[in-house]
DNA sequence: TCCTGTATTAGAAGAAGTCTAACTTAGGAA
DNA sequence: TTCCTAAGTTAGACTTCTTCTAATACAGGA
């Protein structure tokens, strides 16, 4: 298992590493986390009482922008932050309890036929799939 | 062009289809378009002055919930309905300005593979392809 | 040590959407 | 017609999530 965690790749960046961003990073552990903001705060909170939500939204932020963590948007119900950033993969989102669960990319990444894409340039693809979770699917579904 | 819109489907619904709803639907015309409720709301009263925003809400959230209409989030900023529910087809969103524009589903439906779903049980795949519209690319890509 | 710019903080503010309680309306029953 | 009921509408309060603001703290270089 060879899987580089945030708390490393972010050492060899240009980034002053202070005790409330490393209490935030050192939370986003694991490959298959989709943690909230809150929940990230709870979690440094226990790490570092004093931390602001202020800051645990700025670190937030910042790891979005530098690309060192994901963003997944479930609709409803406020945004995830997922550390597993150095594979590709997609996500099962649940739509009642809005449980995320990631998929490997095995299809070959779609692509936007020439004509319709109309000079947008993309640099991207976010594959959702929808549906209910085990628990959800066994108390509602059929 | 056969394209039913959404107006003539809902004739066909048992829906009660009060002045208020029927100038929501009204608003809701075309194929390529991607308002959000804020603006819905302000299409809809110039046709109904007094139609409110909690309407304006129910009435989106109802015809979502029949199927009549599609939700597109772009992760920051509200989120958008679509009424061009009568054709598969993905979207590709602005990173920058949020602007969204449809392209033709035409590569094979992403499937998960089976020991990936987990018992998940998928009933929808979204493809959103994320970049820069042409406008923000001039400005700001390279 | 001083200086400067970056980080952090609490709390206010903003954005988007939902809820509540009162009111209106339409249609059916008597 | 008059009454009744259920559905629809309304204004505005309220929630939830996120960002902003202004004050303070801190870290590293001159």
């Amino acid at each position: 298992m060879t899987t580089t965690d945030l708390l490393s790749r972010l050492r060899g960046r240009d980034w002053r590493l202070s005790a409330q961003r490393r209490a935030v990073a050192e939370v986003l552990v694991g490959d298959h986390v989709h943690l909230t903001a809150e929940e990230v705060h709870e979690l440094a909170r226990s790490r570092l009482p004093e931390i602001s939500r202020a800051t645990v939204y700025n670190t937030l932020n910042e790891l979005v922008a530098m690309g060192e963590l994901g963003v997944v948007d479930v609709v409803d119900g406020p945004r995830r932050y997922d550390p597993y950033v150095t594979a590709h993969h997609d996500h099962l989102v649940c739509d009642r309890c809005h449980t995320i669960r990631d998929v490997p990319r095995t299809t070959a990444l779609p692509q936007v036929a020439d004509d319709a894409r109309g000079g947008f340039l993309v640099t991207g693809v976010e594959i959702t799939y929808r549906g209910l979770c085990p628990d959800c699917a066994a108390r509602y579904g059929r």
